[in-house]
DNA sequence: GCTCTAATTATGCAAGCGTATAAATACACA
DNA sequence: TGTGTATTTATACGCTTGCATAATTAGAGC
């Protein structure tokens, strides 16, 4: 008896939603990295994911859902690289502040694929609320972190610490961080080992008039 | 006698190839600020430029062709205007440093525009290596022009000037500017009117370790 | 083992994309 | 005025895109 109508299925097993969703995300950041935000096409994600466009849109009704997940998930991955610096960085303040810029100033955090991932959303921003909206969250979120970390470290150095000059340093030492990042990610193959690094904890040390390193003493 | 077969075509007058460009290259830059890269498809920038898309093609050969035009253009435009403020500075090294900051964290430089069409092109920068390689002579343009002038405002305050110190001075002085510049573009409904140019002044003077205000003296 | 249903595959649709090409015409020149 | 051609319009092509939908089946529960 011949074989009719050739409608063989490719075989296949369930994941749970969780799962699902993060590998999809994962499939997306993978495909904006390597080719921009243009190449990340439904199709593509799904063949970076092993599975249909089908399943893409019954975990995420509208692409625009699946591009707005992938982009909180790379800027939470940013930060929870950065916290976990802290976790492992001695008590002083100093050293604290001194091991979360070193993190934000080198890898993983400061690498090509991230500058894509970013770019790629950021320029959205101005014509979408909703990446608006999250980008607007994210970045007060780091700076009252840095903030925090700023206002800590003054009062270690027996310096002054009024919320009207800490919000002023944050938002000037946010602009050395994200500035130095975009020099690393972008051109860091002209850059030497930590070089950006050390630039950014020196131009910090200045901006602040106090030394990241409490062996040295208090104030600059 | 009825009027058979209405083809009818839209009167037009011609222009030179440099007016075409441009208009071209100014009706890319509308769309791309106003809906992205993905929002400035051939159509759309006809349409923005009344014409048709194949006069674009005419003129451009490829998309990317007009796309890489439209990048260059912008990154030059920002460029003008950051030395214009250059001419009418005072002579002095640390008047003319300071000016050009200001330029840059002010407007037109500092503009949701801007920063919408510069991140849609950054981010093809890890995919495109004409991109890569128009952003890295940019960038290494910029980092020159402001080289020279922190050699010359160190200079003008009796500070010494060696290119070891004044490179690491550039790198980091442009991080503060394209930093503050990100904050104000992305962000800058929160911010007060100039503040973010004072910040970025404020902190390349203790970066330097002078005053960009020749009364007030030389060194801080 | 059987039933049910949520998850998954496979396929198709309509619209839009960059590009190609032919025809028309503005305009320079003789 | 007539001619030639570079510029421009109009139209079409083949492919890609996000989304829609029907059929199938894995696997939980009984």
């Amino acid at each position: 008896m011949t074989e009719s109508r050739s409608t063989t299925r490719k075989s296949f097993r369930r994941e749970g939603e969780d799962k699902r969703r993060e590998d999809l995300i994962a499939a997306t950041l993978e495909c904006v990295a390597e080719r921009g935000l243009a190449g990340a096409t439904v199709r593509e994600i799904a063949l970076r994911a092993d599975v249909t466009a089908g399943l893409i849109r019954y975990y995420f009704p509208a692409k625009d859902d699946l591009i707005g997940a992938a982009y909180r998930a790379v800027m939470n991955r940013m930060t929870v690289q950065a916290s976990d610096a802290l976790k492992s960085a001695a008590d002083d303040p100093r050293d604290r502040l001194n091991a979360f810029v070193k993190a934000n100033l080198g890898q993983p955090i400061m690498d090509p694929n991230n500058l894509s991932l970013w770019a790629g959303f950021i320029g959205m921003v101005h014509a979408d609320p909703a990446m608006a909206l999250a980008h607007r969250d994210g970045y007060l979120g780091f700076r009252d972190e840095l903030e925090a970390l700023i206002r800590e470290a003054l009062l270690a150095a027996g310096k002054p610490a009024e919320p009207i000059h800490t919000r002023r340093h944050a938002i000037a030492v946010n602009a050395i961080i994200d500035g130095l990042w975009l020099e690393g990610c972008l051109a860091g193959d002209i850059f030497a080992e930590g070089e950006l690094a050390e630039t950014g904890i020196a131009a910090i040390e200045a901006v602040l008039a106090i030394s990241l390193n409490p062996e040295k003493g208090g104030a600059i």
